[in-house]
DNA sequence: TGGTAGTCCGAACCCGGCAG
DNA sequence: CTGCCGGGTTCGGACTACCA
């Protein structure tokens, strides 16, 4: 017998063998009404020895939770959702939404319109949660009160919308003091898009941690991917100063070596070690 | 005999796809 | 357009046992 091919054991196979109806093997095995020992006895006996699993999409189904989790990600335009942060966020959700017998969707939450999508995911009934990705304070404003409970954001959060992200802050204090310690004196940060809430807070820990040095605080507009940090370095290198990556931003630094600094490129701190100063955290206060 | 508690069952319902 | 299918949960009603 190929077990591949084996139909899974069901509710109703075990309710059969058992000798009761699928009603009472429900509430035997999920411990929710009331039954008789011998009724408990016999059906806890048939789901063990045919290897019963309650199927998760069928309850999701039933409790109306929805069968898949919706990253909901804001963007100016949908091909902006081809990039290597997003497919870990995606990644990841997946291996833990496996589990659970949860599918994983990615949707462009437009810049310039975001209600017309979260309204959609409201309405949807598939939708078991949602996760806000790149949020903006125009999405927070317009997540429906349906989806409260059900919907987090990385990035910036709201008073319904709860908040988990890495320690942006922690981060670029702690490698603006690394550069300092290492003798940089001209530190640059690659920012991220203006629009975007979350990178306020190291921005502002950037500022604080240059002037508290004694440094000249340059903050360089960027975007999420590695062209972005090819256009910014020169942009700055171009002003006369030779950059040091900092920050939110060091990423695409990193993947993006600096060939205009010339001899000086050798020094760039991409291949020097970097403190282990991201950790995550949830965040129970508004970004 | 009537009231109550405990137990069990049938049917409805959830949703999206598919066949007729 | 209608009905059916998948698997599990829950509601309303039926049945039994027990006690006063």
């Amino acid at each position: 017998m190929d077990d591949r091919r084996r139909p899974p054991v069901t509710l109703e196979h075990v309710a059969r063998v058992a000798g009761v109806s699928r009603a009472t093997a429900s509430r035997v095995l999920t411990g929710s009404g009331p039954s008789s020992a011998e009724a408990r006895r016999r059906v806890q006996a048939v789901a063990e020895q045919l290897g019963y699993a309650a199927d998760p999409v069928a309850r999701a189904l039933v409790h109306g939770r929805g069968t898949r989790l919706v990253v909901a990600a804001t963007a100016t335009a949908p091909d902006a959702l081809a990039c290597a942060y997003l497919s870990r966020v995606v990644t990841t959700a997946a291996a833990v939404c496996a589990g659970q017998g949860l599918g994983v969707a990615l949707e462009w939450l437009p810049l310039d319109g975001p209600e017309s999508v979260l309204d959609g995911l409201a309405r949807d009934r598939s939708v078991a949660g949602v996760v806000l990705v790149n949020t903006t304070r125009r999405v927070l404003g317009s997540v429906p009160r349906e989806l409260h409970g059900r919907v987090v954001s990385i990035g910036a959060g709201s008073g319904e919308v709860p908040l988990v992200d890495i320690d942006t802050e922690a981060a670029a204090t702690a490698i603006v003091g690394h550069l300092v310690t290492a003798g940089r004196r001209r530190i640059a940060l690659l920012a991220g898009p203006a629009w975007l809430p979350c990178s306020e807070r190291p921005v502002a820990a950037y500022r604080a941690a240059v002037a508290a040095a004694g440094l000249p605080v340059r903050v360089v507009g960027g975007g999420f991917d590695t062209a972005s940090g090819r256009a910014g370095r020169p942009r700055h290198c171009a002003a006369g100063r030779t950059p040091t990556p900092s920050t939110a931003s060091a990423t695409r630094w990193r993947s993006a070596p600096c060939r205009c600094c010339g001899p000086r490129a050798g020094r760039c701190p991409a291949t020097s070690p970097w403190p282990a100063s991201t950790t995550s955290r949830p965040r129970s206060r508004p970004g």
